[in-house]
DNA sequence: TACCGTTATTCCCTGCGAGATATAACGAAA
DNA sequence: TTTCGTTATATCTCGCAGGGAATAACGGTA
């Protein structure tokens, strides 16, 4: 029974649509950094259509959209994280990192 | 911002290796009812070969067996779970009640 | 020895997801 | 009006996990 460990995978939620997980904050939080979908998508070696589908579905199921998408331009275009994206980033960080500490706790005291 | 749940899935690992997750529990609780693996697996829809193969796999990650099968008899067979599973169902079962509730409180706290 | 229901194992097939590719649309700047 | 890098979208293919079916092995019991 021993090297026993625990894992968890989080998600949130929207009347019963997959929203938020794991991935698709790391993916959000790519974009804040680069500034666009096909960058981030770039940098963690994911698919420019990965990376879309993902974003379209999460920003469809929101209510306020959580990235803004622009088209065109010099620069190409680019999308930007919203308030309500950097808000469910911090809420899902949050919670995952408090549901670790409490598993290794769980863990620990089942020993 | 509203509807908005939070879905947790937790398994075991032994050594990195998938062990035992909600599937699995259940196949076990199953075959604790039913006392062979193809009236669990017919009992709860799920075809003889994916529960041997699940039973196959985490007999053999754990150290001691989860379960003991008999061939051939009067009856067939049958298979029953040892000691060992019983306490791993428990394991599972009580940190995933746990984990539950906790998140619940997570997520009232959070809105 | 014949029977029976279970465990054990192999083979085929198919549906689905993921990736690759290709191409259109867009619009600010020069 | 040309350029450029991005967003947007449609196919197409390929791999593979998973299901179904078929069959062997097993060993009490009658």
């Amino acid at each position: 029974m021993n090297n026993l460990t625990i894992e968890n995978k989080l998600w949130l939620q929207k009347d019963g649509q997959f929203y938020l997980g794991k991935g698709r904050v790391e993916l959000l939080q790519a974009i804040v950094e680069h500034g666009s979908i096909s960058a981030a998508a770039r940098s963690m070696q994911m698919s420019y259509k990965k990376a879309w589908t993902a974003i379209d579905e999460m920003n469809s199921i929101s209510d306020e959209p959580l990235v803004v998408r622009k088209t065109g331009g010099s620069a190409g275009g680019g999308t930007f994280v919203t308030e309500a994206g950097k808000k469910a980033i911090s809420l899902y960080e949050r919670i995952n990192i408090r549901c670790i500490a409490f598993l290794d706790e769980e863990m620990k005291s089942a020993q």
